[in-house]
RNA sequence: GCGGAGGUUGCCGAGUCAGGUCAAAGGCGGCAGACUCAAGAUCUGCCUCUGUAGGGAUUCGCCGGUUCGAAUCCGGCCCUCCGCACCA
C-alpha cells in the first residue's frame, strides 16, 4: 500500500470518528490503555511496538463486539524536559546535536535553528513533541480517540493529582523525612541522572557509609566503612598521607576529618563547625580508641586512601581488606590477622586471596580492586561473624552489618555519613556529593494494609506473560518509602506544601482515570476554576451528592462527567514494556488498590519485551535509533505493524533487521497481489475448495483463541502464513484462485485488518461493502463435522506420496509406475471390529492378522471411507505429484508383499 | 547471593503447563529441480545419520530418576539473560 492510501483510511476514519466511542450501555466496553510518552523527544521503533501491540489488541476487541476505548496522552512532568532547554539555552553542543537530529525529520534545514531557539523554553519542547507524536502514531494507523488527548501540564489534570494526593494523605500514605539526594554545592540544587556527565551510562547511587568515632585524647578521629562488621578485626587506622585535616566540632565534640570531608558533611549533618587546620602530626601522635573492641589504636599515614571518599579517615582491617592487608605488608608491619568472618567455602582468607591474584605491593591496584569486590561479595552474601564477635557471633553478615550499625550509632558511636558510589560532575562541571534534605515527602508503600490490599488486586488480574504475576508481587513487597516531590522540574504543586513539586512517577498512577472524562472535566475547570475536593470526591465515586454551592448551569456536565467515569473505568487492559514493572507498574496496581475498589480496579496487563536492532540494543550513542516517522515513510505502516506482530511473541525481544523485515514484505507483497488480482467468481463445490474452506473455519478460530490469549504471534502467522500456504496447497489441488479467495474473502479481510488496517480497508471497500472493516465484526466458525474428515484425507493422500517417495530414494528406483493397493473389505470390517470392540471376537482368519495389526496400529485408521474411489478420484493429482503412472487396486491379503491396512495402503514400485 | 526467565535440529523460533500422534511447526538460510535467454520472483523436493520397500539408529544444556514410553514429569549440576529500587 502506498503512503497516500494509508493517508487516505486515516483521514476517513477520522472524519467518520470511527475511534471515538459513545458510551453505551448495551455493549461492553473495553478500556485499553499504554503509559503516557515523555515528550522530551520523538518516538522509535522501540516505543512504537507496544503501542502496536495495544492497537492490534483494541482492533480486534472491536471485531469482537466490544466498545472499545484506546485513548492516550502526554507526560510532560519532570525534569529532563526542563534540564534540556537550559543545556539548549546554555548552548551544550550535545544536547543541540541531539535535537537537530530529531527536528531533522521534521523541518527544513533552515528551520532548524529558529526551532531550537524556541525550545529554551520547556513548553515548546512539549507541546512539539506532543504534536509529532500524534502526527507519527496516526500515520501508523493506530485507532486512538484523539478527542481526549490532554498532557500532565494541563490545570485539569493536576487538579486531580492534587485531589490524588489529598487522598492518600488522609489515608496515612505520606510522610516527611530526611531523605538524601546527590547534590551541586556549586549549583545549591538536587541533580538527577540526566544532570551528570555520563550519568545514563554510569549511574551514580548513594552509598551509605557508617562513620564512627575513634575517641582519643584531645579529639576524636571519625573513620568511614561501608562494612562496619568488620570493626572486630581492627588493626590501626590511616590517614591519607597528603589529605589536608581539619578539626570540627560536631554537635559539641571535637573531630578530625580531612577538608574535603568537612565541606560535604556540613549538607548531611546539623550542628558542625569548622575550627582550624589540623598538622598531621598533630594526629599521627595519639591513639584512638575503637568502639566494641575497645582497643587503643595508632595512625598511620597511607598513599592508598583518598581525603575526598567518606571522611579521609578510614580504619585499617588486614584480616578483610586486601587494601589493608597489603598496604601493612609494603610497610613492614606484623601481618597477624583478625578473622571475624566466615564463610562455607573458605574463599575468603586474605592471604590466599591475596597470593592467587598475584598481588605484590600497593601498586598492583587493579587486581586489588578485582580481589577486594570478589572478596567483599564473597562475604557479604555468604559471610558469617565467627566466634569472637560477642553478641554477634554466628549471625549472617548481612544481619550483624544493619545491627553494628544501628547499636554503634544508638550509642553515639558513629552516624551515618553519605558518600557518592562514584566521582562525578554534572555537565557543567561541578562536583557532584551528597545532601540530606530534612524534609523530604514520600509515599510511604511500606505500609503492610496497603502491600496487603495490593496483593489482592494482583490476585484478580490477568497477566501476560503469566510470570509477571509473580514479579508484580515481588514488587510489592520491595517496595518502601519513595520519594514523591522534588524541589525542581515541571509538574503538579504538592497540595500539602507547594514548594514542592510532585515528581513525574507519582504523578502517573491512576491517571487513565481522566480519558474517561477529560472533556467533561475541562468544563468544569473553565467554569469553577478549581476543580476541588468535593467536585472530585463526587465525579470519582467518593460520595453520591454534588456539593452545596455548585452554579445550576454546571452540575450536569458534573453529573456527565462522573456517568462517563462510571461506564469506562477500570482499565480493562494495560500494555507496556517490562523496565516498568517494578516502578511504574507497581505504582499503578498499589495506588488504584489503595483509592479504588471493584470494578474500577486494573483488569489485565500484557508486558511487552525490548526491541533492538540487528541483535544489538537500540541507543542513541550506537546510532541504530530508527524514528517511526521513518518506518510508515520508508516502509508503510501496514508493513510495520505486521512485522510487529510476526517477527516475536509480546515477551520475547523484537529484533529489528532488515533481512527478516524484507521476508515480511515479500509476504504481505504476495497478500495484495492475490487481493489486486482478485476477480468474483462463484465457488464450484470442489474438493479443493471444501478442504480449504473447512481449513479456513479451524484457523478463524484458532485465531480467534489465540487473540484472545493475546497470544499475536500465533495468532498472526495462523490467519496470514497458514492461510497464504492453504490457498497455495488448494491451488495445486486444482482450486481456482479467485473462487478460493472468495469463500473466506470477508472474514480473512476482517481477520487481517486488526495487523493491516490500511491494506484490508482498501479491499473491503473494493471487494466487499461500503463500510469500514475496522469497525466489522468476526465470529468463531462453527465447525459441521465434515471439516475434520474432509481435512483427513487429504492427510491421508500426503502420507501415501510421501511413502511413495521414501520407498524410492530407499531403493534408488524410480518408478515408472505405482501401484496402490487400499484394503479389502474383510480387512477393513475386522479394524472397524478391533477399534469398536477390541480382538475378542474375531474369527479364525482374522487372528492371524493380529501380530501385524499391534505392529502397525499407529498407521491404521478408518479415516477415508472409500480409500478406492477416493485414491481414483485423485489418480492424476498422484501422478503428477510423482511423475509416474499410478494404479489403483482394491487387495485381498497375500496378493501383494506387504498386508494393505485400512489408511494404509500397500504399494508397489515398478 | 536472592527473585524471575531461558538453554530445542546451520541460525531465528514453536512445542514443555495437560508424557505417546515429535526427527520435532513456521521462518531464514542452503542444495537440487521446474519456469526463464538470464537474473529475480514463484512453485516442487531435500537439508541429524543411515537404509535396494514405506524402516532403523542417535538427538531437544549435562547427569541421574519415575514410566511400557520423556524435548515434555521429578532431583541434582552447568551456562546465559533480566530485576534487586527511588531513576524517568
Amino acid at each position: 500500500m502506498t503512503e497516500n492510501i494509508e493517508k487516505k483510511w486515516q483521514e476517513r476514519w477520522d472524519r467518520s470518528d470511527v475511534f471515538v466511542p459513545e458510551q453505551d450501555d448495551s455493549r461492553p466496553k473495553f478500556l485499553i490503555t499504554v503509559p503516557w510518552p515523555y515528550t522530551n523527544g520523538s518516538l522509535h521503533v522501540g516505543h512504537g511496538r507496544t503501542y502496536t501491540l495495544a492497537d492490534i489488541i483494541a482492533r480486534f476487541k472491536r471485531t469482537q463486539g466490544y466498545n472499545v476505548l484506546f485513548p492516550m496522552a502526554f507526560h510532560q512532568s519532570g525534569t529532563p524536559i526542563l534540564a534540556f532547554s537550559e543545556r539548549l539555552a546554555r548552548g551544550d553542543p550535545t544536547t543541540i546535536k541531539q535535537y537537530q537530529d530529531y527536528l531533522k525529520e521534521y523541518e527544513k534545514p533552515e528551520d532548524i535553528p529558529e526551532k531550537i531557539r524556541e525550545f529554551r523554553d520547556p513548553k515548546a519542547i512539549a507541546s512539539y513533541f506532543s504534536q509529532k507524536i500524534i502526527e507519527d502514531f496516526r500515520s501508523l494507523g493506530y485507532g486512538i480517540d484523539w478527542t481526549r488527548v490532554f498532557t500532565s501540564a494541563d490545570p485539569e489534570y493536576q487538579d486531580f493529582v492534587k485531589w490524588q494526593f489529598l487522598k492518600l494523605n488522609d489515608l496515612g500514605l505520606i510522610r516527611q523525612g530526611s531523605y538524601p539526594v546527590l547534590y551541586s554545592m556549586d549549583d545549591d540544587n538536587a541533580v538527577g541522572e540526566d544532570d551528570i556527565k555520563d550519568g545514563d551510562i554510569d549511574k551514580v547511587t548513594v552509598e551509605e557509609f557508617t562513620a564512627i568515632f575513634f575517641r582519643g585524647k584531645d579529639f576524636s578521629l571519625v573513620a568511614a566503612s561501608l562494612r562496619p562488621e568488620t570493626i572486630f578485626g581492627i588493626t590501626n587506622l590511616w590517614i591519607s598521607a597528603s589529605g589536608k585535616y581539619v578539626l570540627c566540632s560536631l554537635k559539641g565534640e571535637d573531630i578530625a576529618i580531612t577538608e574535603e570531608a568537612y565541606k560535604k558533611l556540613i549538607y548531611q549533618v546539623e550542628d558542625l563547625q569548622l575550627k582550624r587546620n589540623l598538622s598531621h602530626d598533630e594526629i599521627l601522635s595519639l591513639k584512638f580508641r575503637s568502639p566494641l573492641s575497645n582497643l587503643d589504636l595508632d595512625v598511620i599515614e597511607a598513599d592508598f586512601v583518598d581525603p575526598d571518599n567518606g571522611t579521609g579517615v578510614v580504619y585499617s582491617v588486614p584480616g578483610h581488606s586486601v587494601w589493608d592487608f597489603i598496604a601493612r605488608h609494603d610497610m613492614g608491619m606484623d601481618l597477624n590477622t583478625v578473622a571475624v568472618i566466615e564463610t562455607d567455602s573458605g574463599k575468603t582468607d586474605i592471604k590466599s586471596i591475596i597470593s592467587s591474584y598475584g598481588i605484590h605491593d600497593q601498586k598492583d591496584s587493579d587486581k586489588i580492586k578485582e580481589a577486594t569486590q570478589v572478596l567483599y561479595r564473597e562475604e557479604f552474601y555468604r559471610g558469617r561473624m565467627s566466634e569472637n564477635n560477642g553478641i554477634y557471633s554466628g549471625k549472617t553478615v548481612r544481619e550483624a552489618r544493619d545491627l553494628i550499625k544501628s547499636d554503634l550509632i544508638a550509642a553515639d558511636e558513629a552516624f551515618i555519613l553519605y558518600e557518592t558510589s562514584r566521582k562525578a560532575e554534572t555537565r557543567s562541571g561541578s562536583k557532584v556529593t551528597v545532601a540530606v534534605l530534612r524534609d523530604q515527602w514520600f509515599i510511604d508503600y511500606g505500609v503492610e494494609w496497603w502491600k496487603e490490599k495490593s496483593r489482592k488486586v494482583t490476585d484478580n488480574m490477568t497477566f501476560y506473560p503469566e510470570f509477571y504475576r509473580r514479579n508484580m508481587l515481588d514488587a510489592i513487597d520491595w517496595l518502601r518509602e519513595r520519594p514523591c516531590a522534588r524541589r525542581r522540574g515541571l509538574g503538579t504543586k504538592l497540595p500539602m506544601d507547594n514548594r514542592w513539586v510532585i515528581e513525574s512517577l507519582s504523578d502517573s498512577t491512576i491517571y487513565p482515570e481522566v480519558y474517561t472524562n477529560i472533556n467533561q472535566l475541562k468544563k468544569i475547570k473553565a467554569r469553577l476554576e478549581t476543580v476541588d475536593t468535593q467536585v472530585m470526591d463526587y465525579i470519582y465515586g467518593y460520595s453520591t451528592q454534588i456539593p452545596d454551592g455548585i452554579p445550576d448551569d454546571i452540575k450536569d456536565t458534573i453529573k456527565d462527567a462522573r456517568k462517563a467515569r462510571d461506564y469506562w473505568y477500570g482499565v480493562d487492559l494495560r500494555l507496556t514494556a517490562y523496565p516498568h514493572m517494578s516502578n511504574h507498574l507497581a505504582f499503578y496496581v498499589m495506588n488504584h488498590a489503595a483509592l479504588f475498589t471493584g470494578k474500577d480496579l486494573p483488569g489485565g496487563l500484557v508486558v511487552s519485551s525490548l526491541v533492538v536492532s540487528n541483535g544489538s540494543k537500540i541507543s542513541k550513542s550506537k546510532g541504530n535509533v530508527i524514528s517511526l516517522l521513518s518506518i510508515s515513510r520508508k516502509y508503510s505502516a501496514d508493513i510495520y505493524r505486521l512485522y510487529v506482530a510476526v517477527s516475536a511473541d509480546i515477551g520475547s525481544t523484537m529484533d529489528w533487521n532488515e533481512n527478516d523485515l524484507s521476508s515480511v514484505i515479500k509476504k504481505y507483497e504476495n497478500f495484495v497481489e492475490a487481493m489486486e488480482n482478485f476477480h468474483p467468481v462463484n465457488p464450484t463445490g470442489s474438493r479443493s475448495e471444501k478442504w480449504f474452506e473447512a481449513r479456513f473455519r479451524k484457523n478463524i478460530n484458532s485465531f480467534i483463541s489465540s487473540m484472545e490469549a493475546y497470544n499475536l504471534r500465533n495468532a498472526a502467522i495462523t490467519i496470514f502464513y497458514d492461510v497464504m500456504n492453504d490457498l497455495k496447497y488448494a491451488e495445486t489441488r486444482g482450486g481456482n484462485r479467485d473462487s478460493l479467495i472468495g469463500i473466506i474473502l470477508r472474514e480473512w479481510l476482517v481477520s487481517m485488518s486488526v495487523f493491516i488496517p490500511h491494506t484490508c480497508e482498501e479491499y473491503w471497500h473494493r471487494y466487499v461493502e461500503d463500510s469500514f472493516v475496522s469497525m466489522a465484526r468476526l465470529q468463531k466458525s462453527g465447525i459441521e463435522g465434515w471439516e475434520d474428515s474432509i481435512i483427513a484425507q487429504e492427510e491421508y493422500l500426503q502420507e501415501i506420496i510421501r511413502d511413495i517417495r521414501e520407498i524410492s530414494r530407499a531403493t534408488g528406483i524410480t518408478p515408472r509406475n505405482v501401484t496402490i493397493s487400499v484394503a479389502g473389505k474383510r480387512l477393513v470390517g475386522m479394524v472397524r471390529k478391533i477399534n469398536r470392540e477390541g480382538t475378542r471376537d474375531l474369527d479364525t482368519w482374522e487372528k492371524q492378522f493380529v501380530p501385524e495389526f499391534m505392529k502397525n496400529r499407529k498407521r491404521i485408521s478408518e479415516r477415508v471411507d472409500d480409500e478406492f474411489a477416493f485414491l481414483d478420484e485423485n489418480r492424476k493429482y498422484i501422478s503428477e505429484a510423482l511423475g509416474c503412472s499410478v494404479n489403483i487396486l482394491v487387495d485381498e491379503p497375500g496378493k501383494s508383499k506387504k498386508t494393505a491396512w485400512p489408511g494404509r495402503p500397500s504399494i508397489i514400485l515398478d
